[in-house]
RNA sequence: GCCCGGAUGGUGGAAUGGUAGACACGAAGGACUUAAAAUCCUUUGGCUUCACGGCUGUGCGGGUUCAAGUCCCGCUUCGGGUACCA
């Protein structure tokens, strides 16, 4: 009797339909193990070859696990929706819902003939009702919570709305997407409207204008991970960057515990190492610049002030203090203004205005004081004092106040509180009285061309910049704003504005590609300047694209030195480069490196740049420069897709603010539309939906979900996926847990997998799930990558060389169908039919031959080289395909499929036959094993088990081969030995093992045996070979007995003639013996 | 640029610091057969030798070690990820 693998495994395939096999219930007797394939999306080309790798992988291991005595849950099911359906809906008027269905099919069919273990019943798809009821239930929940950073979790929005109106944002530390400041009355005088707008500032699925990159030919928003450079990752389109109001997902708020969940999981450290990238993560500074007032720099500069007097300009009228005392006491003079005493409010308004005649400014600074009144042509300054200034304490700085600011020349005059309340008249005159008493300093020409500006005039604002290399503030020569930056609107001077703005159009005008392609530098001064405000030198601002405006703060302290952006930026446009680390050479490029000796940096002078950094953050946060602050890259998940094909948002708009409609109201169901394309209006397909709109006629959500949203949490869906009332139970969520093995791609990385867990974290912090992490372990399966196959055309002739003899002709090389070629043979014959144009074509052949050529590629129709399991599985048959898939190489590893060595594999199969069978013959005896025969037997135990729990799967199947290979020589056919190894062999090829199973007596399926059990006692070795070798060079092979001792063997090499001869009678220097092992002898 | 993987026969690949090339494919030779397929047996890294054997050999150059494909340092090169992330 032949191996017959298409009766055996169509037999065997019903019979585990027909037991249910398969099937999986909660059983807390055994202890669950969940293995999980990540879902594929049903495309219309089908599985090739490549798809079941992971596949056939995990089932493997799912298998073995269930042999161990798990009960193992191993569900499958469709990532349904997306945009290529909707693609091909636009191109052909298909519903979107019968090719998904059409290709689910072929996919089902495809899978069923490779034997899974998939427990169909559980098999969920995205795009149903039942299924997106639960993606719609977890948008409302993510919709009513904020994310409280104290907590570090999730909590109901109604929480917040309360602390609202007890305290405002007062105390409150929450995620949000910009910082609002305001009062528990500011709160309760908001309208409905208002309040809303200002809840979406905090809830984790919320609604804003952002930035996002539209893709015009897709006619959608697309997420960060769905494009790259520049272009969308499906179909290659233009991408570009549009404010647009969508709904996102606050990601970010997550991002410290996706970070520390990465060190509670079993992934490889490649895998963690993405998504720590992704999220990026980076420690440094946020630092306040304030801005050079911009006074007219004009002629009558006032002498007697502490302005840097080296600078070579005039020094401009109007400055009383320095640039680094402006700077650090500018917030406080505008805090205090805005908080006046009452006496000083009614002076002000006494003395505002000209109304003495002369200008006074309030809480102007003067040197490092801030004086209540000025006036700076007369150089007057009044002071009212509270109570607090009778303490003697107070009486002496204020006396040395006034000394300085004498010396500065300056007169006081001091009024209390009392006098300002009770005699405002009687001070007016006084005041008045002192200001006739010396002469105008203002020389009247000038002052009418230099208008000196009031604080809140003009740009008397700061910029916020975030580094992680506040050491390097001494070398801050300029600063630059991202061109999308709300600053550079009020920091473009007059005379700049014209060139400001023609940057900016062109920049727009880029695409993020172009950016991306063409890196020269750009930028344009903003006539602006700030202050250093560490070292109090005075830089200027520049506006450049190549400060991003969605990172940090949208600007940076550029220190050209020790960036290489900033450096290729001031060489450009000569600015200075100021040079920070001991002996470094930055005459030709910036020293990126964080190591070194600090020099020309004020304090920080001979500190590593490690120490320097410390210290440097510590001085900015003592000094209230700015404080110490932690960036993520990770930015929150856009979450609108402007298309049909998706889950519907639960959501209304009253007033244009969202509400979530009732859970009693979801599923919303995707309604049918006439056409799949934007309405007129340019609005989203559901535009088109005939009535959508809520009961109460308000209108529903055009846009739809992203691929993302439905295979976010579809784990725990398939725990129990027919429960109509929760996403999963309490019971089947604490019994499943989480997936214990996830094998699929790396190309997740960076998408599904931070999405899940955030998705999950989410879930958890709800306590409506039980683990904080969604996958424990993960392997990524390799891509298996395309062979192709050429044949050479002579130029211009219908004819074909082979592939030795293409050299003697001037030729061009062909894709030719990987399928009409075996093993580079050309099949001329198929050839001929497989395109008319070559039905006449002609041949050069070698030995009668026609070779072809080829190349690795990628598997793509294309190139001609897809390979279809169904075509193999017709061939070998479905155990000869996974066990080929398994032994191509290591799982993790990219490697070609070569349907050449195919024939390896299912040889083995038949020779694992001719064990049980020979012609009619049934061979298998129950005589008692021999020791060689045990050994084989456990040694392959061995080997096979310690290979499956490390998914080194192509040595396992090697370890088969060897152990058959030895049986067969032995011509062994015993049933103590068969019987394990057909259980063994059970998760790679099951459908030739249940059969044999069967074959040997047993009535049960092999899936419920027992896994084999090495036992080490047949293993004992009774002799060792030992390679005797000099200098480490293997010269011969002595057996001696395995008890033998170090010594014992040294004395046997040392005496064997081999060993002397080769010693020459020479006396080694040294011998090595490592027991069981190896001798080694030195001479 | 940065990060992460690789590099071993004609091919896919194997090798807890201890006999490099297991296991397969392919190729060559042979057996069986009218023939083919299938199956079985032998050989197969390179060079050299009639042979025993010898020399050489895991991308390149150093090093550690009795012993290195494996560990360390410096390169070359291929693949993947990511990007003006401050």
């Amino acid at each position: 009797m032949d191996y017959n693998f298409r009766e055996i495994e169509q037999k065997w395939l019903a019979y585990w339909k027909i037991n249910g096999t398969y099937k999986t219930v909660i059983d807390k007797n055994k202890l669950k193990y969940y293995v999980l394939d990540m879902f594929p999306y049903p495309s219309g080309s089908g599985l090739h070859v490549g798809h079941p790798l992971g596949y056939i992988a995990s089932d493997i291991f799912s298998r073995y696990k269930r042999l161990k005595g798990f009960n193992v849950l191993h569900p499958m099911g469709y990532d349904a929706y997306g945009l290529p359906a909707e693609q091909y809906a636009i191109q052909t008027g298909q519903h979107p819902s019968v090719t998904t269905k059409k290709n689910i099919a072929r996919y089902r069919e495809q899978l069923d003939k490779i034997g899974f273990c998939y427990d169909w019943d559980r098999e969920i798809r995205t795009c149903e009702p039942d299924y997106y009821k639960w993606t719609q239930w977890a948008f409302i929940q993510m919709f009513n919570s904020y994310y409280c950073n104290d907590l570090k979790k999730a909590r109901p929005i109604s929480e917040l709305i309360k602390a609202f109106e007890l305290q405002g944002t007062k105390d409150l530390n929450i995620a949000s997407t910009v910082d609002l400041q305001f009062d528990a009355e500011e709160w309760k005088s908001k309208t409905v409207k208002e309040q809303q707008e200002v809840l979406l500032n905090y809830r984790i699925a919320y609604l804003a204008d952002l930035k996002v990159n539209w893709c015009t030919a897709l006619g959608t928003v697309l997420a960060n991970d769905e494009v790259s450079e520049g272009v969308s990752v499906r179909g290659g389109y233009q991408v570009e960057q549009r404010i647009m109001r969508q709904w996102s997902l606050r990601v970010s708020a997550y991002a410290q515990r996706l970070l520390d969940g990465l060190n509670t999981v079993d992934w490889t450290d490649s895998l963690k190492e993405t998504q720590k990238n992704w999220i990026g993560r980076s420690e440094g500074a946020e630092i306040k610049f304030h801005l050079t007032p911009a006074l007219s720099k004009g002629d009558g500069a006032d002498q007697n002030s502490t302005f840097d007097q080296s600078r070579n300009e005039k020094n401009p009228h109007f400055y009383t203090t320095n640039k680094l005392d402006w700077g650090l006491l500018h917030d406080h003079a505008k805090a205090m203004r805005s908080e006046p005493t009452e006496a000083e409010s009614n002076l002000w308004e006494m003395l505002r205005g000209n109304k003495t005649g002369y200008k006074f400014r309030r809480q102007h600074q003067i040197d490092k004081f801030i004086p209540d009144f000025v006036c700076l042509e007369k150089k007057l300054i009044v002071e009212v004092d509270g109570e607090n200034h009778s303490s003697d304490e107070q009486i002496e700085l204020d006396k040395a106040r006034t000394n300085i600011l004498e010396e500065l020349g300056y007169r006081i005059i001091r009024f209390s509180n009392e006098d300002v309340k009770l005699l405002p008249q009687i001070i007016i005159e006084k005041i008045k009285v002192e200001l006739s008493k010396t002469e105008s300093l203002f020389n009247k020409t000038i002052v009418q061309n230099a208008v000196p500006l009031s604080f809140q005039e003009g740009q008397g604002d700061l910029i916020e910049v975030f580094t992680t290399r506040a050491d390097t503030i001494y070398g801050v020569t300029f600063m630059v704003l991202a061109p999308e930056s709300e600053l550079v609107k009020q920091l473009t001077t007059s005379e700049k504005a014209a060139e400001v703005e023609n940057y900016i159009t062109a920049t727009k005008k880029r695409t993020e590609r172009e950016r991306i392609a063409d890196r020269k530098v750009s930028g344009v001064f903003s006539g602006s300047y700030a202050i250093n405000p560490v070292s109090g030198t005075e830089i200027p601002i520049w506006i450049s694209d190549y400060v991003l405006a969605g990172y940090g703060t949208g600007a940076i302290m550029a220190v050209p030195a020790h960036d290489s952006r900033d450096y290729a930026f001031a060489k450009h446009f000569n600015l200075p480069i100021i040079p920070l680390i001991e002996g470094c050479d930055i005459s030709n490029e910036s020293l990126d490196a964080k190591e070194g000796i600090m020099i020309n940096s004020g304090f920080l002078n001979g500190l590593t740049v490690k120490v320097a950094n410390e210290k440097a953050k510590k001085y900015i946060v003592e000094n209230e420069i700015g404080n110490v602050k932690v960036n993520f890259r990770l930015r929150d998940a856009i979450f609108s897709r402007q298309r049909y094909w998706g889950e519907p948002f639960p959501v209304y708009y009253i007033d244009e603010m969202p509400y979530m409609l009732d859970e009693s109201k979801l599923p919303l169901e995707l309604p049918e539309i006439d056409k799949f394309l934007p309405t007129e209006k340019g609005e989203p397909p559901l535009g088109r939906a005939k009535n959508w709109q809520t009961e109460d006629g308000y209108p529903l959500e055009f846009c739809t979900m992203p691929g993302f949203a439905g295979s976010s949490a579809y784990y725990l869906r398939y725990m129990e996926p027919k429960n109509d009332k929760e996403l999963v139970s309490r019971e089947a969520n604490q019994y499943w847990r989480n997936v214990d093995l996830y094998i699929g791609g790396t190309e997740h990385a960076s998408g599904h997998l931070v999405y899940s867990r955030f998705w999950n974290k989410f879930l958890f912090d709800l306590g409506l799930i039980c683990e904080d992490e969604p996958f424990k372990k993960l392997v990524n399966q390799g891509m298996i990558q395309g062979r192709s196959n050429f044949v050479y055309r002579v130029k211009d002739r219908n004819t074909f060389v082979s592939l030795n003899l293409k050299n003697q002709f001037e030729t061009t090389a062909i894709h030719v169908d990987v399928n009409i070629v075996s093993n580079d043979i050309l099949d001329i014959e198929k050839f001929k039919n497989w395109n008319p144009d070559y039905k006449e074509a002609e041949f050069i052949l070698e030995d009668g031959k026609y070779h072809c050529g080829w190349a690795v590629e990628k598997m793509s129709k294309s190139m001609y080289n897809v390979v279809n399991p169904d075509d193999i599985v017709e061939k070998y048959g479905a155990d000869t395909l996974r066990l080929y898939e398994m032994f191509l190489g290591p799982l993790e590893q990219s490697k070609p499929w070569d349907t050449n060595g195919i024939d390896g594999v299912h040889r083995f199969l038949k020779r694992l036959w001719s064990l049980f069978y020979k012609d009619e013959n049934f061979l298998v005896s129950n005589e008692t094993p021999t020791a060689d025969e045990l050994k084989i037997l456990h040694k392959t135990i061995k080997k096979i088990t310690f290979d499956i729990e490390n998914f080194s799967y192509n040595t396992s199947v090697s370890a088969f081969m060897i152990c058959v290979n030895e049986l067969f020589s032995l011509k062994s056919s015993k049933r103590a030995i068969l019987e394990p190894l057909v259980i063994l062999l059970a998760p790679f090829a099951p459908h030739i093992a249940e059969e044999l199973y069967h074959v040997l007596g047993n009535d049960n399926s092999v899936c419920d045996a027992s896994f084999p059990i090495c036992n080490e006692d047949y293993l004992i070795e009774s002799a060792i070979k030992y390679p005797i070798s000099f200098n480490g060079k293997v010269r011969f092979m002595i057996e001696l007995p395995a008890e033998m001792s170090k010594e014992e063997v040294e004395k046997a090499a040392m005496e064997n003639e081999l060993t002397l001869k080769q010693l020459e009678g020479k006396k080694p220097k040294k011998v090595i013996v490592v027991q069981g092992k190896i001798v080694n002898i030195v001479i």
